[in-house]
DNA sequence: GCCGCGTGAGACAGTTGTGTCTCATCTGCG
DNA sequence: CGCAGATGAGACACAACTGTCTCACGCGGC
């Protein structure tokens, strides 16, 4: 870890705390001169898109570890269930730490990480749509939408838990049970 | 409908399309000075609080369109449910008319706007514990998640929409669907 | 025709954030 | 000790946005 990238997960945290940070408060916070952020970053933007591009690093992370394009291809029922409800999993996390850059106005107009995240997003989408034809997931939703809805979801999870609603522990579990089985009573 | 509601109307509409907008660039797009503009709202904050005074408007409106509050007093499971559905239609024609104003930072902070946003969560709050208590919806989760669940939901289906990864007609029902019933396949 | 009102256009100052630069200080190492 | 590199502190210019002001124009009512 690069004293680089000990200053990007600092600022992600402050930024994560409060995005109207201006480089100057940022920099208080983090407890160093404005000088040496932009030593280390020598923009704003610069700054934002590592940000940007160590939040799709853990998306991407993510769908490794659950081996997600294997699961595709396997067309397994069993493995993409799991495959769906651990990446659900990572989700909740990766909202809790990058939450900020879901809703950023710059995140979500850089060229490169627009298109980087388009990628990770099909490969959910994939995902998705291997477990509707394997009937883990309703076929009669588009596969398009059941990203969107984890989307929402991760940010909802994010506000549950900085509201004080829900409590960290069983988050993930909750997330994971509204979205697979819903709220209503059976 | 007086001139200053059609011009907050029309802000509206564009901030919903850019919320990065200046005001110069904003006036510029509704076809008038920006003159004409400070002369409707003092301020860029005045403005952006009718607006958001609009949205809470809408949301509590819709609270009474669906009798809420006596759909919890009466207890009644077939109420709660309408009740329930009827208003997340409505949050969904919220989700796209005012959108922006859900992760606005500006509008987060203001302490009018995020005090009435609370008391009319409560009430949401409320509709969703009665509708448990009906036997209508899961018991196991805590209310203000779903309040919050819903909220996620809102910006996805936004988020879907403006990528035209679902169609307006169908929309409603999915989330709806998607709310209650999950997205496994049983 | 004349006047009042709202509007467009543009000038203006003030504020804030940003990026660059300089200089003094500190720290670790030879 | 002497030095190189990194840091903190602060000055500086620049850009963007904002809020205020003035003035000219056009349009409607009297």
């Amino acid at each position: 870890m690069t004293p680089r990238d000990e200053a990007r997960d600092a600022a992600r945290r402050h930024l994560n705390e409060d995005p109207t940070l201006s480089l100057g408060d940022l920099a208080a916070r983090m407890g160093i001169a404005r000088a040496t952020l932009h030593r280390h970053f020598s923009t704003r933007e610069a700054l934002l898109t590592e940000i940007g591009r160590a939040s799709l690093d853990s998306w991407e992370a993510s769908q490794h570890r659950c081996e997600q394009q294997a699961a595709i291809d396997s067309g397994d029922p069993g493995r993409l269930r799991a495959c769906v409800e651990a990446h659900l999993r990572d989700c909740v996390v990766d909202a809790e730490e990058f939450g900020f850059a879901l809703t950023d106005h710059f995140l979500s107009h850089s060229a490169e990480l627009v298109e980087r995240a388009a990628a990770l997003e099909r490969l959910d989408v994939a995902l998705y749509a291997a477990a509707q034809q394997a009937g883990v997931l309703r076929p009669d939703l588009p596969a398009a939408w059941l990203s969107h809805a984890v989307w929402g979801l991760m940010l909802g999870s994010r506000n549950a838990l900085r509201g004080g609603d829900v409590a960290r522990r069983p988050l993930e579990d909750i997330v994971v049970s509204t979205f697979l089985d819903g709220v209503a009573a059976r």
